[in-house]
DNA sequence: GTGAAAGCGCTAACAC
DNA sequence: GTGTTAGCGCTTTCAC
């Protein structure tokens, strides 16, 4: 970034107007006579005139600009969720800054903190867990939050989700009517809200409920090969029906049985609790919880633009609707 | 954004020295006396004082950003690419905007003016052809580009990417070794420099020189319902070996043959010229042109950082070496 | 080694 | 409807 060629301050010389001016047709303000605006433009037009948006945001305390934060990148989950925000952001003419936080070099709040020094207008939060300080830098300097995909302990933040709990036992239910009654849950982090809170308290719930004897658990299962491994373990435990949080760890075990010569369904059944592509892909395709993503990601930086607006919001903590739907990994009867 | 609660004027008054002396101590300038260092990063400690990004941007003239253009978030192609890129760019300390500009509201030129206009250091760029206007744009402006995982008929930018031409031809030979006459590719979109001008015409060449009769080019086949389609076509034209450019598109068009009853491989042969998580998740698990794309991110995003720094580079045109991974679509005579 | 002061390019009162 | 002016929070000469 060198000195700027053409600055406000040249169109207005160039258009014989005060730089409030150029800044009022720039901004699409209507106090300016028509003649006046259209001689500015036309100057604009001429000079290829651009205007600075750091400028712009040091002067106005706004940068439209807000800040994705988020995992891992190559997780289609999140990728969907982004996709989602990234419409909706393009629509209000907001910039993303997109900062992933797993296996880093620095902190999580660390990071958190260098977008904040970027003045971001607000955030998008879909990572497991927001950290004390990171919470604390929120509210110090103010920064609208939305949760997108993922829960938070604090009730102070607006958030976009689905109902966990009930996805979660709709799903063992679906295993229990198909005749299996040894079942366990998979979860890449039990850090997470979702899983800590939502996703395995409502396992242990059902578990007791229906008398399925002791509840397996099993965690930091977070990609296809700790899924492929972890199925001779699920054998030896005398699994046949298991809920798997992550879809690429729930491919991973579809092959792993596959490969050891299981019959999927009849004799193990598999549901992803996050339906990415991945899962309608594989076969036999994985009977999946179909959480809205797109749609998640959209309402959540909607909801987010009108935060930033101090517009009013009459539900900060939305829940979408999620589909079960029934493929070939569960016999569905 | 609101008003800045502590300031760098703050600082300089509380720790009795001028802003200029905390500007130093903040941006590791050596001309401090140490006990003055001491006492000005006691005071920005007890007061919480965090530098404003945008002010040091407008003031320095430059942002610590860089952009990032991407067709599609939800291709693991790009999202592995961006994941070397992201680290790397953690590592130097630069943040990251990301735009995505396919099926767009907005015109790319105009969604990497609006980069351009947040005054970012640099730009990866890793989408299908670069457009004039934004060519111009980043001449203009002086702003460093690197293409990763992507090439431009222009020789102006620097690109860090594989021998596209070589990989296909490698591929190809392969189908043809087993037996397979019939040879097909299948591309997402044709206008992209590494179709276009790259896969298409070694292709091309290939079927010429070993005269294997009329070339078969099929386009804009970009998901996995396209390819899945696609396949009943592929077998009405007799074709018995396929080179697919997204993987996505590979593994529609296994699916179907699979559905098909058609044998893989011994009937028909699959090559996938852009190695995801995908490819090697499915079964038969795809034989892949295997792109180092972490690296290849992480490579132009460290070029990057040289070219935003007006360092010396040696080569701005860097080939990254690529693996013909052989796996079950295939036969591998 | 440290300070004073002039900007960076723009917005937003406020005045007319 | 338009201009004047004072910042926004910081970096960077240039003195000393």
């Amino acid at each position: 970034m060198h000195k700027q060629d053409v600055t406000i301050y040249d169109v207005a010389r160039e258009a014989k107007v005060s730089m409030a001016t150029v800044s009022r047709v720039v901004n699409g303000n209507n106090n300016v006579r028509k003649e006046t605006r259209d001689r500015v433009l036309e100057v604009i037009k001429r000079l290829h005139y651009q205007p600075n948006a750091v400028a712009q945001g040091l002067a106005s305390k706004r940068t439209t600009t807000v800040g994705l934060i988020v995992p891992d990148l190559t997780n289609l989950y999140f990728a969907e969720l982004s996709k989602g925000i990234d419409d909706i952001a393009l629509l209000y003419k907001y910039n993303i800054i997109i900062t992933s936080i797993e296996n880093r070099l620095m902190k999580e709040d660390q990071v958190i903190q260098s977008l904040l020094n970027k003045q971001v207008d607000g955030v998008i939060y879909m990572s497991n867990r927001l950290p004390d300080e990171a919470a604390e830098a929120f509210k110090r300097t103010e920064t609208p939050v939305v949760l997108a995909g993922t829960k938070d302990n604090r009730e102070e933040f607006a958030s976009v989700a689905i109902d966990y709990k009930k996805a979660d036992t709709e799903a063992l239910n679906l295993l229990m009517h198909d005749g299996k009654r040894n079942l366990a849950i998979v979860v890449g982090d039990q850090d997470a809200v979702v899983n800590g809170e939502n996703r395995i308290p409502a396992y242990e719930d059902f578990i007791k409920a229906n008398n399925l004897g002791e509840p397996h658990i099993y965690t930091g299962i977070k990609d296809y090969s700790d899924g492929y491994n972890l199925y001779p373990q699920l054998v030896k435990d005398g699994i046949n029906g298991v809920i798997v949080t992550r879809d690429i760890s729930s491919v991973g075990i579809l092959n792993s049985a596959m490969d050891a010569g299981t019959k999927v369904p009849e004799e193990f059944e598999i549901v992803t609790a996050s339906a990415t592509q991945l899962a309608s892909v594989v076969r036999p395709a994985l009977t999946t919880i179909k959480q809205p993503l797109y749609d998640i990601g959209a309402v959540a930086m909607r909801m987010l633009t009108k935060l930033m607006n101090n517009e009013e919001v009459d539900d900060t903590h939305i829940e979408l609707p999620y589909e079960l739907v029934k493929k070939q990994s569960t016999l569905n009867q």
